[in-house]
DNA sequence: ATAAAATTCGAAAACGTTTGCGCTACATTT
DNA sequence: AAATGTAGCGCAAACGTTTTCGAATTTTAT
């Protein structure tokens, strides 16, 4: 019942191990007669291969590690639950790490796959991640990574992403033909590649648009649930408030919902709300929420399947190369113009 | 830059691997002096040792396995964060595999696992699993499961649910204080204990009220979105019609909402809602949904916690034991009562 | 008939660790 | 001075595979 290795099978069959260890991979030096007789044998006494003597021999490990800044997250799952398939598909292995948004969680666990431990990486940044070294170690060592969404520009490898400038853009655009003309942007962090190409967007159609901008309008909501609820809460309340918030990621539309209930802020009459998010209940809301919505899934894909096709290759070094797939905005109630 | 071994550094620092591999783990053998001329070199090599040569070495992975039959669901992602927070503060690694509710991919992923990949499995069956061979063939063969939320009762090990006979008679409950008098239940699968419970505490509720039961008010709604829609649509279409619907997992409560808008159904007034539910929009909702909510996170820290209890031990067989949290009724709009 | 070639298998090294044991110096005890 | 003890290190086996190479046997060719 327990585990039965090579040489168990070799023992009862009266064989060697090296035997037993070419019969089962259909090896032409095995006579058919001998090859049937260990594979009846090991079915019979339950053999599993252990996956890590042969990773000790072949340094490959069939296994790749996923590390999102977040696990409750919308995006985040379903771009794991792309890769997930894709993987499964390949009988590859995934290990899924939290990096919980610190730079340090990121660091010690990249740390930790250098060593044999996975073919290959797949990841999104901290929105603490400024510094690169700990990646480029990685990939010195033999592991290639394959970004998403949250990428680093500075590292030459494959990045999927997606058209983050425009769909930030449109979204504004969309916000301005509803009738706003003060329209606050919520943003996550500075260091982040998404989140500044976002802003960008956003700006440049305020731009075209000539809306100038109060620099208090881009609010950055670091920290906890209750620190940005104080933050949104804060812009909320001043006297000239905003008629328009362009969220950069879900939780903060969220807290936006939240916080106007609280204080009494009707949306959409007396201020729209939009922003990038996979929520499934968006259009379940009060009211249903304007999204501009990530091909989470397919991203998690690409990059599994970019980087499943380099893992075939001897060396895999991956070239550089830009992924960008479109998002899609949904327009609903909380952009609705009035009357 | 690229891989370096105890042998390496054996190489370059003129003394044997041994020496080097009882150095960096602090062995009395081993001479001030040397161990830390030995560390240093690692340090400056960028020494990390292959987990999988330990690992043939000494039987264990450091590393578990965590089956889920979806993963793009609330309920699940936090069980698996819960899970996740508590191996990372052992260190240990966490293979996530999902079963997508097909018998069959849970067989084949368990009989992926017995052969020392894994330390142990954290897993919630499959709506389809009805046999359990591969799961007693996994525990023979030495590695420990625990199940969370959707257990096996016919096997013998630790069992992390919550109170789904209790919570559901007490959301039955408060639904006829609510003054419904024709609660539909809609179930996922009849093989699923959770489900089975929560039908049963549903029962009991009507019976205590001497509601008597139609049967078509047992919807199985099984396949995939659409397929459940129809059956609902069918449900909430008949002349005569419900008052309220007890949905077993939240995305039947969701489509039961896309119905009802869809033909027009209003809640709470002409149907109430309630349901089992993760979801954090909930609140959010139009009308906000009534849930009971399960302490999703809680379960999976308690089910890594039970496990790595018992893998400290030599031979970890799990006792019997069932953990029962308790969820938790939030009533909201769409159990509110008229007027 | 013998030589050559083909078939079938086994011995052993290797992957990178850990660890029990033995060996060498030297220090300490009588 | 001999006997014993100890500190510090290296040898080698083991974990379970895969794979190269050579040995043994059988088949085919001459």
């Amino acid at each position: 019942m327990s585990k039965v290795s090579l040489r168990d099978l070799a023992k009862a069959l009266d064989v060697s191990i090296s035997t037993v260890s070419k019969a089962l991979r259909n090896s032409y030096e095995i006579s058919a007669e001998t090859r049937d007789r260990v594979m009846e044998a090991a079915r019979e006494m339950g053999y599993h291969p252990n996956p890590y003597a042969g990773s000790l021999r072949h340094h490959k490990s069939k296994t790749i590690a996923l590390l999102v800044p977040e696990l409750t997250n919308n995006f985040f799952i379903q771009a794991i639950s792309g890769a997930e398939s894709v993987a499964q598909e390949r009988d590859y292995h995934i290990l899924v790490y939290n990096t919980h948004e610190q730079y340090q969680k990121e660091e010690s666990i990249i740390g930790h796959l250098g060593n044999g431990r996975v073919d290959g990486v797949i990841m999104s940044l901290t929105s603490e991640t400024g510094r690169y070294d700990h990646l480029n170690d990685l990939i010195q060592s033999g592991v290639p990574i394959v970004f998403f969404d949250r990428i680093a520009h500075e590292i030459e490898t494959a990045k999927v992403t997606t058209d983050d400038f425009t769909s930030a853009f449109n979204g504004t655009e969309h916000l301005i033909r509803q009738g706003c003309r003060d329209i606050a942007f919520l943003s996550l962090s500075d260091s982040l590649s998404i989140d500044n190409k976002r802003k960008q967007g956003y700006l440049e159609a305020l731009n075209k648009y000539d809306l100038n901008l109060l620099p208090s309008r881009i609010v950055r909501c670091e920290g906890d649930e209750s620190q940005t609820m104080a933050r949104i809460k804060e812009l909320l309340s001043a006297e000239k408030r905003p008629d328009a918030i362009f969220a950069s990621v879900e939780k903060l539309a969220l807290s936006t919902y939240n916080v106007a209930r609280e204080i009494g802020i009707g949306i959409p009459d007396q201020l729209k709300v939009i922003c990038f998010s996979n929520l499934r209940t968006a259009p379940l809301l009060n009211p249903s929420l304007t999204t501009i919505t990530q091909p989470a899934f397919q991203m998690g894909a690409q990059a599994a399947t970019i980087l499943f096709k380099y893992l075939e290759k001897k060396r895999p070094v991956i070239q550089n190369e830009n992924i960008i797939l479109k998002s899609e905005l949904i327009p609903r109630e909380s952009t609705r113009k009035p009357g």
